[in-house]
DNA sequence: TATGAATGAGTCTTCATTCAT
DNA sequence: GATGAATGAAGACTCATTCAT
């Protein structure tokens, strides 16, 4: 259903906006342009403008791309996960997984930083603006969902406090040469959930 | 002494690195132009490059321009601050004020911005990284004084934990319309503190 | 009759031609391009080049649409025209309504350029020419016509001369900030008739 | 003098600008292009945008350029005028020479074409207006002292009705095939003066 | 008969950096 | 020590036209 019934233009357009999603986790905001993208995605320059009516269309697109598969990830993480009590540690774990995406891997601190490029982009660019509001909205309530499962009745105040506890340290630790910044938030949000 | 006593080349050095830190919370690290410089500083083009090996030299130097006035100000504030106990709400506005700056009025959010921005930039500009950890080390001495002088024993990993609550709510607060990040910080850090 | 027996195509074509001619008037020729009068037309891009060969057909059909429209009003004006003695000032106007078209307002200005930029265009773009020249024709028959019914006997010299006047000192008006076309050239014309 | 004094950067501007006139009196407006006066000066694109802040600038110092060569021909031929009487068609030849440039030659009528274009062009090209203003102001000066040097005494409102029967003469015959605009305008012109 | 898709060529402009003086 | 001059590379974006359907 995906290459076959997929109309050729939108097969197109999707590949540029995986193009520039890559670029933008690799080297961020600025490597967006409209010749590297079209590169990367092996199309003619003018397809960019064909398909994206300005570049911060495009750039927009990409932001959602990342976006909407860290949520399509959290949502699914969720929806395995069995409604029982926890302990801090278990709960931690799942938080981090939906506030920070996988583990590990390759490249995880360039996909935790774009977390929160895009956070601070956000302020100068404002058409990103209401994309951002759905993204926080979303992740939020999966957030809250991972604590119901665990038994732990926290309210919409003590979610935005354990997602300022994480964000704040792994904000503070993208300045780290080998930034670890998950193994940080761990630790300070194990503290902050049992002192 | 400052105009009479500093050499000139020193005097239109400052000049730079003064335009640039101006350009820098007005429109962000892509405003950092050598032209854009030159012109805002009332020098020639070249003395950009005369001055600064590269634009990344400039852009260091503006940001530490930013993060000294910061601490120079930071000091003062601590300096004038009598040893005496005081309630949550006294310590939460010191704090704010070591970590945001001055309560401010009209760019108030683009000056808290930078101080975001910069972290975040410095995961892609990794000549940044030691002067940011400088100024983040005394940025935590300076905090870590508001508490003792306040009557609370606080260690680096509760004062680590209160940075990361403010920046967490700060970072947060960034995509907002009419955004008010002290605010937001301030009730966070307040039911942090006093829950 | 004109949209129940006008084939389809006919009153696209149409519609394409008045968005063009709309352009013309509006911002030049620069302006009629295949994106904006396919946009204005509300009608899809490609039907530009299907019902014209080239931009230039375009372009053409444009100028003869305010071509004819101008002599439909001239002479519209001409046949309510009585035949009887005039005295200067009244012919004046009448030729002024022929070659300026309605004294108008708001847009004024921008008509009667149009007279012009044609006029000068055509040097540049054999393809008009012909077409010109039968507008010129027409003109003159209206206008030689007025002077007719106005009990003037003029011959095609003398109006050849009327129209010279006026186009000279309409063309060295445009170049004024509030120029106001039409009254320098009743000024001059009314001093060439009635010296 | 030319060569040796005159400094390196104010050659190459100048090479510029002749290029960006060669090619308006050629191709009209629209082909004042960066790229094509680059190339017809042989210097690098980017000379073009460090020499002249945009590309109005250099068209305007294009039509500059020949308004001012028209002018310093018509002061030279002005010059070299004794005052005596004249007939009409000395007159005329006089007139025609200061409105239309020297009789003939390849160009002639590329060249009394982009007399009117400029006119024209000026409509939609608010930039060019100081300009014309002056370039018109000293042509009238010149105009006025032929008529005084030929023994006529011309104000400035019959100068201007002299103009205006030349340049209308002009615009109507821009239609033509084989125009030629100067015999049209001096039939004009001739007649006028001597009915 | 129509049109959506597509693109190569070109538009103006910006910029970091080099270099001769 | 200082700078005016210069430019290659790249920036976003536009457009006439072609073509497959």
């Amino acid at each position: 259903m995906t290459a076959a019934s997929t109309p050729k233009g939108e097969r197109r357009r999707q590949a540029l906006v995986e193009a520039a999603a890559e670029l933008l986790v690799e080297r961020g905001f600025d490597a967006v342009r409209h010749r590297a993208v079209a590169e990367r995605a092996g199309l003619p320059l003018s397809s960019t403008t064909y398909y994206f009516g300005s570049l911060d269309e495009l750039v927009a697109a990409a932001v959602e791309h990342h976006g909407r598969a860290e949520l399509v990830r959290g949502s699914a993480l969720l929806a395995a996960l069995p409604t029982q009590p926890r302990g801090v540690d278990a709960v931690v774990d799942l938080v981090l997984d939906q506030l920070l995406g996988p583990p590990a891997g390759e490249r995880d601190a360039e996909l935790v930083l774009l977390r929160y490029e895009r956070l601070v982009a956000t302020f100068r660019r404002p058409y990103l603006r209401p994309l951002m509001h759905v993204l926080g909205a979303e992740l939020r309530g999966l957030l809250l969902e991972v604590f119901t499962r665990s038994g732990m009745e926290f309210d919409a105040r003590r979610v935005e406090q354990v997602i300022a506890i994480v964000d704040g340290a792994v904000v503070n630790a993208l300045i780290e040469i080998n930034t670890d910044p998950r193994g940080v938030a761990r630790r300070m949000l194990h503290e902050f959930l049992a002192p």
